[in-house]
DNA sequence: GACAACTTACGAATCAATTCGTATGTTATC
DNA sequence: GATAACATACGAATTGATTCGTAAGTTGTC
């Protein structure tokens, strides 16, 4: 991908969670999948999505009558996106109080310390 | 604090910024200083810190005819409320690919790496 | 006291995101 | 082929954040 990821809108991030869990779908599946969480309309999602279409964030085929989308935005792309656009905003730009506070901003489970510790060793001297 | 923080807008947030670094503050100098980074009028910067008492994000006080605000949410508090909102919304609630995700945002120097190595290896067992 | 410089208050325009109703077209089934 | 079920298209209302112009009051200086 050649061109930089575009910051999605909350709503626009639901959806893209769906599709990049479930792969490409159509609007009533990503619909019937975001219901589990909140209620909202059919049509609101399939507009959304027809907006997403336009921003050049998924990409739409037409060929079945009903239409299959799929994200063009990788999720650790867009990840990456969100959290260096929160990282300037809120924390002037220290990656390392970003991840002290991420740690503290709910409990974390021993293993999940734990894990990212192991993580964050086994990356010795991968610095870029 | 026994209220939970509240979710600042982007321009809140800003003016957040100058405050926790400045301390209590008038409208002018939070105007001088995000004057710096973005263009913006000095009635905006007034008006979006009226709206913030409102909300009850800050305090003013009035006793000198320049009013002086004071932030009732601290930058910890208010960054902890921002990831774990960043941390569901797109990371389906895992801190490991967050904590990855922000290792890998930019390239980070090796000092920052290993400073924040340090810093987790330091907390060992303190999980709450 | 007149004037310049500064302050707050506040209404209103603008913009983006979100939401949904309604219209219209397609498919399948009887 | 009529009907029900389901699809897309699209206009429009709503909401929240942001921006700023203008009015009106206060202060200090000549």
């Amino acid at each position: 991908m050649t061109t930089a990821p575009i910051r999605p809108s909350d709503g626009e991030l639901a959806i893209f969670r769906v599709l990049w869990s479930r792969g490409p779908s159509t609007v009533r599946e990503v619909h019937t999948e975001l219901s589990k969480d909140r209620d909202m309309g059919y049509t609101t999602v399939l507009k959304l999505m027809q907006i997403m279409v336009e921003k050049g964030l998924v990409a739409r085929d037409e060929r079945a009558r009903s239409h299959t989308y799929r994200p063009l935005q990788g999720k650790a792309e867009t990840q990456r996106c969100l959290l260096k656009e929160l990282l300037h905003k809120a924390f002037a730009g220290s990656r390392r109080d970003l991840v002290l506070q991420a740690l503290e901003s709910e409990p974390a489970s021993a293993e999940e310390l734990e894990d990212i510790r192991r993580m964050l060793n086994e990356s010795k001297g991968r610095t870029r």
